[in-house]
RNA sequence: GGAGAGGUGUCCGAGUGGCUUAAGGAGCACGCUUGGAAAGCGUGUGGCCUCCCAAAAGGGGGCUCGGGGGUUCGAAUCCCCCCCUCUCCGCCA
């Protein structure tokens, strides 16, 4: 959510940062809504004042043993008028509520100019494609093949899009759990988390998932409960509503957690393997900041990001994602993607991003330092990373000629010293 | 799911219609005191919205005792709805 101060000093800027989002906002209309409502609010905070002010007389004039009788004379009128004025102010609250949390976060200065993923920028690339002396398989026949997935199963179990890993497939899941959040943990400084997946829509409005996304995410209608589409959401959503002591600033969360999207409207899209699933696993980093520093933050975010794709010896490169890419809260965004031979194509696993005040002033999430007013935080997360397509990214590009995939060394400590995944003999 | 208890400021805790612009205590900050500290004494102590002010500082007003309505000139206090927490019972990994 912008301020209202922000969008009044200016308009042209968020209509126009809106509209490279794509957002259906009238900034025109809202603006409008906000004048009405301080005029209203004007009035009848004057006529309440009155009100409060003869209260008070009458209630010392009976005190002191006098009849008050003249002075409640021109209540009722006042009260008629507050009444009218309040109903009005009910009106426009939420409808300017509303509007605000359909308005987009404008770009950061810094973030490049485009509207389509064809206009993000590469920044870097890390590594260089595998040199495979075969055709190259595609992760679902080298997962079938080895018996680590069991594709038509999992169908049976909850239909397309979910994913049933068995044996040293699921070994393989558990481990690259913990390789991260060890990374994570002990290497990058962060304090580990095990968070709710289902959480209430104050916190997927806090983060920006509601009220744009609420056809993609999972709910639980009985009670009103929303499966998390990520661990942003109850990492982020941890702090809400406090204001937190300056000192403790930077915040810096990891979590592991499964992840749930309907992928409502991509239907028939990545249909097969593990490219785009309905579940899936994945490892969050979460930073609560302050402001001045939160590029600098989103610079680390992505670096920690990067160091697992690098201790897994994984070829990828960094995208910068142009405005018109932006999600609807991010202010800047990179995209770590990485190569997967046997599909040929480069797979997103982490987006870092930083938010800046968006999602704390959604949640009110802020910080105090000694003697002074409380300021919003900044947010960021990024994932850390997401393990299917680093499980498609692995199984392709550690492939052999005779079908096995070789365990990248750093990840053997994990899955109990294995040094390959070969077929069942 | 059934029954009960409760939600007050940073915390504890009082408070059944106007001497409450929330008592008292703790904490915190500042000051006095001290060789220094503790104790003691004094002063202060949140958030949101809005207006005035070029801005900052400052000031005015409104709201805020879980949330939302209502009664009343006036509500922490009375009425209605909702949410949350705790205890016991039931069920259950």
């Amino acid at each position: 959510m912008l301020s209202l101060d922000f969008i009044r000093s200016r308009p042209d800027a968020v209509q126009a940062a809106a509209a490279e989002k794509r957002a259906d906002v009238d900034i025109d209309a809202l603006l409008a809504l906000d004048e009405e409502r301080r005029t209203l609010l004007q009035q009848v905070e004057a006529l309440r004042s009155e009100l409060n002010a003869a209260s008070k007389q009458i209630g010392e004039k009976k005190r002191a043993g006098e009849d008050p009788s003249n002075v409640f004379q021109k209540l009722g009128a006042t009260k008629a008028a507050i009444k009218e004025l309040e109903e009005k102010l009910r009106a426009i609250e939420p409808q300017l509520q509303a509007m605000l949390l359909t308005v987009p976060n404008v770009p950061s200065d810094t973030s490049p100019p485009g509207k389509t993923p064809e206009d993000n920028v590469v920044r870097s690339q890390w590594g260089a494609p595998p040199t495979l002396d075969f055709e190259p398989k595609a992760h679902w026949d080298i997962a079938s093949d080895l018996g680590i997935m069991d594709f038509e199963r999992a169908t049976k179990l909850s239909g397309a899009g979910f994913s049933l890993f068995t044996g040293a497939g699921s070994r393989l899941v558990r481990g690259l759990m913990n390789f991260m959040l060890d990374l994570h943990t002990t290497e990058h400084g962060y304090t580990e988390v095990w968070a709710p997946v289902v959480v209430n829509r104050d916190c997927m409005t806090g983060t920006g998932q509601l009220p744009k996304m609420e056809e993609d995410m999972y709910c639980c209608t009985e009670d009103d409960l929303f499966l998390i589409p990520t661990a942003e959401v109850p990492v982020t959503n941890i702090h809400r509503d406090e204001i937190l002591d300056g000192d403790r600033l930077p915040i810096c969360y990891t979590g592991y957690t499964p992840c749930f999207r309907r992928e409502a409207g991509s239907y028939g899209k990545d249909t097969k393997g593990l490219i785009r699933v309905h579940q899936f696993d994945k490892v969050e980093m979460v930073k609560f900041v302050r402001p001045e520093t939160s590029y600098d933050e989103l610079e680390s975010l992505r670096e920690n990001a990067e160091t697992v794709l690098q201790r897994l010896g994984l070829h990828y490169r960094v995208l910068e994602l142009c405005r018109g890419d932006l999600s609807f809260a991010a202010a800047k965004c990179y995209d770590l993607e990485l190569w997967a031979p046997g599909v040929n194509r480069w797979l997103e696993v982490s987006s870092c991003s930083n938010f800046e005040d968006f999602q704390a002033r959604r949640a009110g999430i802020r910080f105090r330092d000694k003697g002074s007013k409380p300021q919003f935080v900044h947010t960021l997360n990024g994932s850390g990373v997401a393990f299917p397509r680093l499980i498609i990214a692995i199984l392709e590009n550690y492939q052999q000629a005779d079908g096995s995939v070789v365990i990248p060394e750093a990840l053997r400590p994990y899955v109990g010293g294995m040094e390959a995944i070969t077929a069942p003999s």
